[in-house]
DNA sequence: GGCAGGCGTTTGAACGATCACAATCAGGAG
DNA sequence: CTCCTGATTGTGATCGTTCAAACGCCTGCC
């Protein structure tokens, strides 16, 4: 009855129009829907009625202006192939609509180059009351955008730790990338390995370093050595075929290599081939995002999936707090990846 | 003075407020902002001047529940996999938010599982007043969503034909593949080539016959045999060298061959490879939707480059049209896709 | 019987803009 | 000097909702 595609279009219910059919008032309707515990139970259950009888849905204009919040939280849209992270942020943004339209919130999708033309579309949205809060991507040392946001008392969370800023003043969730590598490095020892390579990016971006220090955490946890099992590179997959080619080629090769990215690991499948050896016998490479080539490639490439739908939620629950409480609460959350296991992850020879 | 991060959050300038400080009323501001001309040339200068030293902009809700318009158009996120269509809705998605910022408008992101799911929301937005429009993507045969649409009288344009309706009562704008695979086809032919392949998604999908229809039309055009020079598989790098390997080991082998997608291209780079031979020299390979992978493969893929930027400029447009003078208007328009040459494209041999 | 107090409900006002219409003004014709 | 006309500017109502406060009813207490 009340179902998509059955009322037409005669004109929309509005809370006085389920006001008279239920015979109540106004605010007994608003009551309804805002403060049920208001309503003695079957007065609610009256009112319920006609509101699914008419199909109402409270109009978004009036509700925002009257309770000046607006519902919807912004987020920009990132180049997927910014910095190495194909995809993970498209990835992101999915699960970001769906959490915050789980919690009856919509997300504004914009645009922007760069830092600033996203400042310059912050201010727009602030000054228009579009949205309610921002969820903010892709942190960086240096970040020019928490300090507006601050500046500006426009609400928002950071999928991305505050890199560089010693005492953070908001919210923030990341993914534990040292943890997920370390984790990574615990199940090689588990199943034998002793020479465990790590391939990184060169020192300075923020999640590249955190990851490289999960290797250097765990290989001093087992007290393995780690002489010559490091290289740094920018991403790609050519660059992973050759620093692969280095940790192999050494009189003690590593039997097994973790990679900062899918691509260094891609590219480290390749040298393993091209040496005649077997991924995920004679040695075992891990990546880093499960991206869809990961599950593509032959052999299938083990790897530390991000749990973006579980950032997603902590984002949305983080804002929707700030926006409930003001800066009361601050949250400061490290996920950690889990590993997908595939072919290319096994014992050595 | 009136730049980002000047003004505190005080309190948000009203068109009170500003009527106050520029002597002049309500109405007046309004008609600054919506209706110029109704005002002397001095006044406008007037009330301009205070608009900008308050740093105002007009409430989006107020205006709303007004106008009856939320200058925001709804769009759902695909999953950057689906169909093979890889990155090319996410680039979309970036096009569509900025040629809609242009025009004053913003985007909705929304996150639906599967077309009843993306009905659902639609159901929802339209009961909540949350958008003025909807951009529809990935429209495939017997659509549902079109329908819906149609019928709950929500304006929208797809990106993409109405593949199976026989006389569409909406607009549409969609890339013309088949005129794209003829251009690389002429292309190719003008370079000498003779024997030009094709490798398709199996019949039945929209876009993939329409490529597929490009290339008849051209070799029919300059009478080239096509005999064993046409291939079809699902999409897949693996597929695509399977293909290409059937169309290259005949005794008159294909010296170019153009693919519905730039996996199989890359699958065909990869056959050219595995026989010793030389793309860009022995063989051409041409791919479509230029995707990153494109340009970082060696050697480069010549790729056909849908015009994004263009589409979601027209759809933008094409939505406005509907929005502010109803269904006269209706827009059919395929747009070219360009052909980026790159090392993969050659004389044959 | 009168009155405080809790509960459930109704009423009036407000959010900030635009629309429709009324009021004002200047300048020229009668 | 009055009246009219056309161009600008000002005022009240309105969009649909929620907030704040008032209201009526009932119970229980003195």
């Amino acid at each position: 009855m009340a179902g998509p595609g059955s009322e037409r279009a005669e004109r929309r219910a509005t809370v006085d129009s389920v006001a008279e059919h239920a015979g109540v008032s106004r605010q007994t309707v608003s009551n309804a829907l805002n403060a049920p515990h208001k309503l003695r139970p079957e007065t609610l259950e009256r009112v319920r009625k006609s509101i699914s009888d008419l199909g109402y849905r409270p109009n978004n204009a009036a509700r925002t202006l009257r309770t000046q919040s607006t519902r919807l939280l912004a987020c920009r849209l990132l180049p997927s192939n910014v910095n190495g992270t194909g995809g993970v942020l498209d990835s992101f943004l999915h699960a970001l609509c769906a959490s915050a339209r789980d919690r009856g919130y919509d997300v504004l999708a914009f645009h922007a180059a760069n830092d600033d033309d996203e400042i310059e579309v912050f201010h727009d949205l602030l000054q228009r009351h579009a949205v309610d809060g921002v969820v903010l991507t892709n942190t960086h040392f240096t970040d020019p955008r928490t300090h507006w946001l601050l500046a500006n008392d426009l609400p928002f969370v950071a999928f991305g730790r505050p890199w560089g800023q010693a005492r953070p003043r908001h919210s923030w969730v990341d993914v534990d990338g040292a943890a997920g590598v370390e984790r990574a490095v615990e199940r090689l020892v588990e199943l034998g390995h002793r020479r465990v390579g790590f391939l990184g990016w060169p020192k300075g971006s923020g999640s590249g370093d955190d990851r490289c220090r999960g290797w250097e955490r765990a290989m001093e946890r087992f007290r393995l050595p780690t002489r010559g099992l490091l290289a740094r590179s920018e991403d790609g997959i050519a660059a992973g075929a050759e620093m692969a080619g280095r940790l192999l080629d050494r009189a003690r090769p590593a039997s097994a290599i973790v990679c900062v990215s899918d691509a260094l690991a891609v590219g480290a499948l390749r040298a393993v081939a091209d040496r005649g050896l077997r991924a995920g016998q004679d040695v075992s490479i891990v990546g880093f995002d499960d991206s869809p080539v990961a599950s593509v490639v032959r052999p299938g490439l083990a790897s530390l999936r991000q749990p973006l739908e579980a950032v997603a939620e902590k984002v949305v629950d983080a804002l929707l707090c700030r926006l409930a409480e003001g800066r009361t609460r601050r949250v400061e959350l490290l996920v950690p990846p889990s590993l997908v296991e595939r072919a290319s992850l096994g014992p050595p020879t």
